[in-house]
DNA sequence: TTAAATAACACAAACGTTTGCCCGGTGCTT
DNA sequence: AAGCACCGGGCAAACGTTTGTGTTATTTAA
């Protein structure tokens, strides 16, 4: 036990011929003959030679790693992003160093500060909620490691990003509730440095425009998603002169919690407020009180498609990449009607 | 752009000194006069220094990486474990690299030789359900690199690990169900080559033993827990001449198969059939059909004592580590009872 | 038969750090 | 004046691999 580990120095040694040798043996470079290729294999396999990784890393220059930044792990999105970055990247031989920031934006900033010491080959990122300065972010792009975004994109330019046009979610949701007869129709939105959030705003609006309807600002509330807050707002929406009689919440989640607030009040669910929701979670397929539709992000797709995106990047080489095209994918979310059991 | 990143080398260069200097003055080394320290380190940061990690890993056989494998991360309980990993990790200098088998043994080692391969520092590992042979993880403890399982332990000897007393959690559960006037009691197993579900069946047999009854082995079921699988078993259970009155399922998203299954068959759940399963997972909370009460399992903190153990592995060194005693965690699970609302 | 091509391998540099050892100079003690 | 301890710093090896450039024989073409 704990013997040394072997190393080519070792095969050339033993079989007494020289350290280049043996490593072009391994990659059966065509220069060597047959019989000493053999030879080396052999040994090797002997030996139990396992080539060290971490001296290729070195001396590559490339690490074959992807750095993945998210908010949290815990939340059924992001885990689901994530193994789809993960099955992406390991079926093309890289592998995922993972960071969470818990949606704070320091934490994020020092995350990408240890991937980038790390030499990661790329960099996946789902910005924390409260992050709004992006020097980090700009500060790696200077280092040739490419950042590809997803979800929860910063307001930057020229990035690389895959989300979903929440924009057109949105209009599909406030179209569903209106051809269910609602008038009044309030939204929980989130944090506005998020695009996402802008575009929520966004939709809801191209939607009320084609409807002819009148736009009443406070129909529309943002959140910082904490439950705390979600039930402070719904509140507020609830006691408005113009009360709505749907909410469009923000995510499976808030719903929850927007739901609690609202039973809070003695509404009944579905009777005096319905509910439509995004991510369309697992959770809801078993909820207690579903949303009527939610819209579904394809999580597992976007992370899917970010790693596409990353591996091609990282294909082209340093002097293409000067003046690339900026990937910016949006996936067409959709809407997903819950059949009442 | 792509300019090359600074080493201390070109720092050395710059300030006509030689490279060990600057390492060491880099590094606050005492044989270094104040002046050129402050010199050094000056330049160092107006030169954007960051050590090149993959040479130092290299140089230092050591990656500060911990390598991470469990089945799924889009399983609310395996997020919240690496998650709990995770935290810990980074609070010590320590990444993750994560890798999911999808409960494939095949795949489970695949990725123990990349982590090998990759040379990470130590391995937390929750294996794949149809794991059987063990020998990936025998062959890496040859290299040094210490492996903590939790959760799904293998059937091995020597291993670290932490788990939940899934023993004393049945007996707890079976005893809840006991006090409701339960009689007749079923559970919904996993496989048994996990040790927990061999636990299960020794706390099911002990709390009959201790109430004195007799032991039926058809209201024990194992399962492979997709859900065909369950409703299938669900309906064998509920088909029995000797017919449960409540079932204990595996976990809560076996328990939400379950409970379809046993909508299907026209039974009223909680009056004709009530159910208990294990990982209390959010869901529960919300769902439409709740468990009467979940046993707790502890996700994130089994992960985060995953981690502590491995701290304290890394920092014995080899030697001592030859005749180390295993760490065997066992939380207490706690049976959680879930309030009508 | 001779020059040229090729096959098969060796040499050594390079990747960026850390670290044990060495060395010249200064100041202090006897 | 000689001995000593330090202080501040340089030299060079080592970590394991890849790869461009020799260096030989041996084969091939002319």
């Amino acid at each position: 036990m704990a013997e040394k580990l072997p190393t080519i120095k070792e095969i050339a040694k033993r079989l007494n011929i020289s350290i280049s040798t043996v490593s072009r043996a391994l990659h059966d470079h065509k220069s060597i003959g047959l019989r000493t290729k053999t030879n080396v294999q052999q040994l090797a396999k002997e030996l139990n030679y396992e080539p060290n990784q971490t001296a290729i890393f070195f001396q590559q220059r490339k690490t074959f790693t992807i750095g993945v930044i998210l908010p949290e792990l815990s939340e059924a999105f992001f885990s689901s992003a994530i193994s789809g970055i993960e099955d992406c990247a390991n079926k093309n031989k890289y592998t995922v160093l993972m960071g969470q920031s818990h949606d704070d934006a320091e934490r994020e900033m020092q995350l990408v500060d240890t991937m980038k010491n790390h030499r990661v080959d790329g960099l996946i990122v789902s910005i924390a909620k409260n992050t709004v300065s992006y020097d980090h972010f700009e500060r790696i792009k200077k280092y040739n490691i490419p950042v590809v975004f997803f979800d929860r994109i910063p307001n930057m330019e020229n990035i690389h990003y895959v989300a979903c046009n929440m924009a057109s979610g949105t209009t599909q949701a406030f179209n569903f509730l209106r051809k269910l007869g609602h008038k009044t129709i309030g939204m929980i939105n989130g944090p506005m440095n998020l695009l996402a959030c802008k575009e929520r705003v966004e939709g809801y609006r191209n939607a009320l425009t084609k409807a002819r309807l009148k736009y009443d600002p406070s129909l529309i509330i943002s959140s910082d998603l904490t439950t705390e807050n979600v039930y402070k707002v719904t509140e507020k929406l609830l006691s408005l002169k113009n009360k709505p009689t749907a909410i469009i919440a923000f995510n499976d989640y808030v719903l929850l919690d927007a739901v609690q607030a609202a039973k809070k009040m003695k509404l009944r669910i579905n009777k005096d407020l319905s509910f439509v929701s995004y991510a369309n979670l697992p959770i809801s397929n078993y909820s207690a009180h579903p949303p009527l539709a939610s819209v579904e992000q394809f999580s597992y797709q976007q992370g899917q498609k970010a790693m596409e995106i990353m591996l091609d990047l990282l294909s082209k080489d340093k002097s293409e990449n000067e003046n690339v095209t900026f990937y910016k994918i949006i996936l067409e979310p959709q809407l997903v009607i819950h059949t009442k059991k």
